[in-house]
DNA sequence: GCGACAG
DNA sequence: ATCTTGTCGC
């Protein structure tokens, strides 16, 4: 007999794969986003109170640069399920993104989400549902992986990377990235309009200091004290200035 | 059946 | 993701 939420992930399921076909991924030689110096890279991380998201943009050239990071708080989608996440943390992801162009902010030229891109069961990630509504570049930037790979052809070394493929396949779909030296591994993918080369160069661009890229460090610590102070609801709360 | 399972 | 203390190490 089978559970009503197994129908669901069934729908579910279908939908990725529908939407998965609106998503664009070039090969290297048709790259649709090449890097200009003046560039702007926006990270966003969520972190959860009950039924609220805790939504934060970080917004950075990609010369370094910082300009700012963001905390608005938004609606949640639905309950997580593993590789159903995009449609938990989709929703407010748009919903901040939307929310800020409309205040001033400026309409990044990429973008990185915490998750992954096409490195997916069925190749549609949370930074994939991203790219098909907002139309925006998008890179997946994971803290595991949800597809298997080969552990053990990864170096301890910084910058080792070992390919993402799924089961009987050839296509490359992600990384696994080692970030720092002797530090376990973080999972790059391609989302949408950007291609898995042009990606890897990015969160490269970005990584800094630690395992966790430095936009996404920033982020995750603005939702994590704006969930913990309960603050911005309405207004834009400017952090790290 | 077993293990694995983004956030 | 969240629930939660101390503890080890750079
Ligand atoms: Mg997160």
């Amino acid at each position: 007999m089978s559970n009503p939420i197994d129908i669901e992930l069934e729908k579910l399921a279908q939908l990725q794969e529908e939407l998965a076909k609106k998503v664009i991924l070039p090969a290297p030689e048709q790259e649709m986003y090449l890097p200009q110096q003046n560039d702007i890279l926006l990270t966003l991380d969520i972190q959860y109170v009950e039924e609220k998201a805790f939504v934060a943009g970080d917004w950075q050239y990609l010369n370094g640069q910082h300009i700012t990071t963001q905390v608005d708080i938004c609606k949640v989608g639905l309950a997580y399920f593993p590789a159903y996440f995009c449609f938990r943390e989709g929703p407010p992801l748009l919903e901040f993104l939307q929310k800020a162009i409309q205040a001033g902010l400026p309409t990044p030229n990429v973008i990185i989400v915490d998750g992954h891109g096409q490195a997916h069961p069925r190749k549609f990630g949370v930074a994939s549902w991203l790219g098909v509504y907002s139309d925006l570049p998008c890179v997946g930037c994971a803290k595991d992986t949800l597809v298997w790979y080969q552990k053990e052809l990864l170096s301890n070394e910084k910058n080792s990377i070992v390919p993402i493929k799924l089961p009987n396949e050839t296509e490359i779909i992600g990384y696994a990235l080692r970030s720092q030296t002797n530090v376990k591994p973080i999972f790059v993918s391609n989302a949408h309009k950007i291609s898995l080369a042009q990606s890897l160069t990015i969160i490269q661009n970005v990584i800094g200091q630690y395992r966790i890229p430095l936009p996404l460090r920033r982020a995750d610590f603005a939702c994590r004290r704006a969930s913990q102070t309960g603050k911005s609801d309405k207004e834009w709360k400017f952090l790290f200035d």
